[in-house]
DNA sequence: TTGAGTGGTTTATTATTTGAACCGTTGGTA
DNA sequence: TACCAACGGTTCAAATAATAAACCACTCAA
């Protein structure tokens, strides 16, 4: 791993629930050097990615990010582009929808839209990172991605989220084998004890698979007639948010009438 | 300098103008090796943080900003807490109004707000850095900023963007010098041939400056009442903008009552 | 006073980054 | 068709920059 990932990963484990984190906790959560993590977060620091917290010594998530912010969402503003189908497409399914692009090898949310029609929802966070192996859309990406990032993914020790999240390749491997023919994938608690997913995935320019969409429910509300509602949103809404982002199906893409489980 | 700036330093080439650079372009503006370029490009892009259009090969922010993007602002909405006063501020004095953060030895634009309450107006572009040496909030920020980086600034060749823009490092200190009594900096013509503004400090927590809010106007209409008007709406918005930050101002800091220029 | 917790710094050692030259494509032109 | 230039990308010895262990200074609580 080159210098650069490691400085940039030491940004990712700042989220809204951890904002801010200081040099010892930042040791101990990396297992890296001390002067090691320093030096990288005084240079973060230097270029406006990190700032320290001159009461607390804490470093935290700098101005640098507003700017490139801006930035991209004026030359390419994926996240208000896509917001407003996603927002129509959780309407018409009735649960929360969200999209997330692949970032080395975890899922970034981008967009997420909860319609909040019923009395229990899901609590999504659009500020965590999301794994591969143990979400609808990271096994989504692992299915329709490339060679490498499977094995990648695969041959890493895997962790395990809840008592129902699976951690042996092998299974993982052959789940990977059914969902290509489906065209999506249904994975039940993987991530939450209480949340099930359906997701789908998106392409971009090129043809490669650049993110996923997923729909999630409460584990408690996804009967056979919410799941085929789920199957049916996706089939019609794949295709068009890869055409939204410049993308096509695959030709060998299909998606299969199934019944998931 | 380090490779993380080096690398990082690759993200600020890139702006609304300029969305995507491919790997000669880079080259030619850093003016580093072709190897070098190409390794951070590739690192970047495996962290989110670029990401490799398919049909030119150029390279453009990634997803990895929107992310980050959002933990900030859930965490400290700068943006978000400055903008309406901003443009309070704007509407009051009728002119551009803008808010920059030091990220470096630049100044990063966070909000800005104009009021068009005029036929000719400042075109303001949030996604450029602006210089030091050359801008009323620069200049602002040497002022009111550590010995260091004044030193770093004013030691190292200076850019020229207009026939007027001081360049000279003793000019520059004398001015310097006086604006310390203002509490504010006056600049005409420093960093485009039409724009004059009027900026003052913005203190964070501990009492440090982090960055400065300008009044930026068409050179043709500074006249002296116009500059008196600035002068006052900095006498009122500068504690306002820093207790804003969790700052105040420091004990030796007064807004002296001046006719600039 | 002691000990454990911070944040931060120094040093030789080590491993990574670097840069010149090279390769394979593409696209325009003689 | 042959040629040339410009592009993105790769290779490998040489040089530089990152690293890890030990250390320092400080704060807090026992």
């Amino acid at each position: 791993m080159g210098t650069i990932t490691k400085a940039l990963e030491l940004l990712d484990y700042i989220s809204t629930q951890r904002p801010e984190i200081g040099l010892s906790e930042y040791v101990r959560l990396t297992q890296r050097d001390k002067a090691t993590v320093h030096r990288h977060l005084v240079e973060l620091a230097e270029c406006g990615f990190l700032e320290q917290n001159p009461e607390t010594r804490g470093y935290r998530l700098g101005p640098a990010i507003l700017r490139l912010y801006g930035v991209r969402e004026a030359n390419m503003p994926l996240r208000s582009v896509l917001r407003p189908f996603i927002e129509e497409m959780a309407q018409e399914v009735g649960e929360l929808v969200h999209v997330s692009l692949l970032q080395g090898q975890q899922l970034s949310p981008v967009v997420h839209h909860d319609p909040r029609l019923h009395g229990t929802q899901v609590a999504f966070d659009e500020s965590q990172l999301l794994p591969l192996h143990a979400t609808a859309s990271g096994l989504v990406m692992l299915c329709f991605g490339g060679d490498d990032l499977r094995a990648r993914v695969l041959d890493a020790p895997l962790e395990s989220f809840t008592a129902q999240t699976v951690v042996d390749p092998d299974s993982l491997r052959e789940k990977l084998a059914e969902c290509r023919g489906d065209g999506s994938v249904w994975v039940e608690k993987g991530f939450d004890d209480e949340v099930s997913s359906l997701a789908g995935p998106i392409f971009g320019l090129g043809g490669a698979v650049i993110g996923a969409v997923s729909i999630a429910v409460p584990s408690s509300r996804a009967g056979s007639e919410k799941r085929a509602a789920m199957v049916e949103a996706l089939r019609k809404w794949v295709p068009r948010l890869s055409e939204l982002m410049g993308g096509s199906l695959p030709a060998d893409y299909q998606q299969r009438e199934v019944s998931h489980g």
